[in-house]
DNA sequence: TTGTGTATTTGACATGTGTCAACATCCACG
DNA sequence: CGTGGATGTTGACACATGTCAAATACACAA
């Protein structure tokens, strides 16, 4: 599951499709090749949770589009429409704001099994932008055929509305730590929250590797990286984790 | 008020309408009484923005409950079950939540036409604590109606979406300003906003009432009262605004 | 391999905000 | 009409974090 050689998430089936192997947009046929929600292993954490059968053939034909996107490049951007949400499959994005002066706020990193672009619904337009932080592969929810769907199959809709609500309660979580937590606090709480949602997807309760810069983890928390990197030598000096560049052991 | 003897909320009511005048919660009969959405002169504001007539009329038999609630009186705490929406006819809030060593953060300031409790969706249970700061009343949105009215209703549908990623960008905004702003910018951005909003329900676009403590400001702003104290002084003396209490004009 | 740029660490110092304390004001309530 | 508690202002000082700078390590391309 982990490859460190690469240093990627791959929970996807690791044989690469026929049909998928260089092109940027690729179609999915549910039926011939069994990539689809149904067959895919993280139908637990993403979209589908809680549907049975035949509600998991349905949403197969929401999701008809996967994108790859390579380490660097833009998922979406700010002011661009919206028509999809994103549920990524393999790799680590970040997303992040701009004020008018240049400077940029990280207001998440997600990965496999997360969906994007819930601030684009508001104004069908996103608000923020997300960029790959390794190679990526995202599956195409269509909005639309969201609601549509959502009408149709009542744990859908509930669903949908449960994935909104999380990222609310995800924000206010931020909110406590930007508001009131000093930096090694801050810090701490981060690398707790990326190792358990890491667990969550089979990886060491107590190893990480991390996909983003010293910077980035500061422009998430609020600091400048030169605080953050200084945390992670008080917590290694007092023993509480390895640091070895973005290698973490808790 | 919240009476830690019974643990209920009382939530006594003023002068009223006849049929509401000893009842905590008020049944509605949009009939009779022309208290409903379809006539609520909230409506641009609130839920039932975009909807012709005979939608107005469904949305009506969701809304089929008003609560006072009394200046200082919680409208629902953390872990409490979730079952209604709120959307606010009069009065302020403060949503907020707290941390485990007691600290609690303001993580929104609501007024008329605003909705509260979507944290409540993402757990069945409601994840922060929502507070009047004025004696207020809102209308009360069984969610299970809500869910099943989208289902029927393609624009209500669209709108429910809409405020629930409103909410998301609303918190990317906060983010953006706790992570990145000095104390006087955050201070400055919060009376701008607060000033934005009361100007879209007709009040001034150069002078405001705060319905709040200056500790309960610093907490959403990620500052110490005495620091907010300061800020609105500096402004007064560069005679950005005119500082006297609660009563700011810019 | 060498060279170049990015990322990271660390130190010295500056400064914005927190902390603590005193005092003023206002309001609710007896 | 006082009185006590909540709220707000202001000052002095402490300290956490920001700023600036230098050195190192590493990745990647020529």
């Amino acid at each position: 599951m982990f490859d460190p050689a690469t240093k990627t998430l791959s929970c996807a089936p690791t044989a690469a499709t026929p049909s998928a192997r260089s092109a940027t947009v690729v179609p999915i046929n549910s039926h011939s090749i069994k990539v689809a929600c149904s067959n895919c292993n993280l139908r637990e954490l993403c979209m589908p949770l809680g549907l049975n059968r035949d509600e998991l053939d349905q949403i197969d034909s929401v999701v008809n589009l996967r994108r790859k996107v390579k380490k660097g490049s833009l998922l979406f951007h700010n002011g661009e429409k919206f028509t999809n949400l994103f549920a990524i499959r393999t790799g680590f994005f970040k997303s992040y704001v701009a004020s008018e002066d240049g400077h940029e706020q990280v207001t998440g990193f997600q990965m496999a099994g997360e969906v994007l672009g819930l601030d684009g619904i508001a104004s069908d337009h996103h608000t923020c932008n997300a960029i790959a932080l390794e190679d990526a592969e995202v599956c195409l929810m269509p909005f639309d055929r969201i609601e549509e769907l959502s009408r149709d199959i009542p744990s859908m809709q509930r669903h949908v509305h449960k994935i909104m609500s999380r990222e609310i309660v995800r924000e206010n979580g931020i909110m406590l730590l930007l508001g009131s937590m000093r930096a090694e606090e801050r810090l701490a709480a981060f690398l707790l929250n990326l190792v358990d949602r890491l667990h969550a997807r089979g990886f060491s309760q107590s190893e990480l590797v991390l996909r983003m810069t010293r910077e980035e983890i500061g422009s998430y928390l609020g600091l400048k990286l030169e605080t953050v990197s200084r945390a992670f030598s008080k917590f290694a000096e007092d023993g509480l984790v390895e640091v070895d560049k973005r290698n973490i052991r808790i």
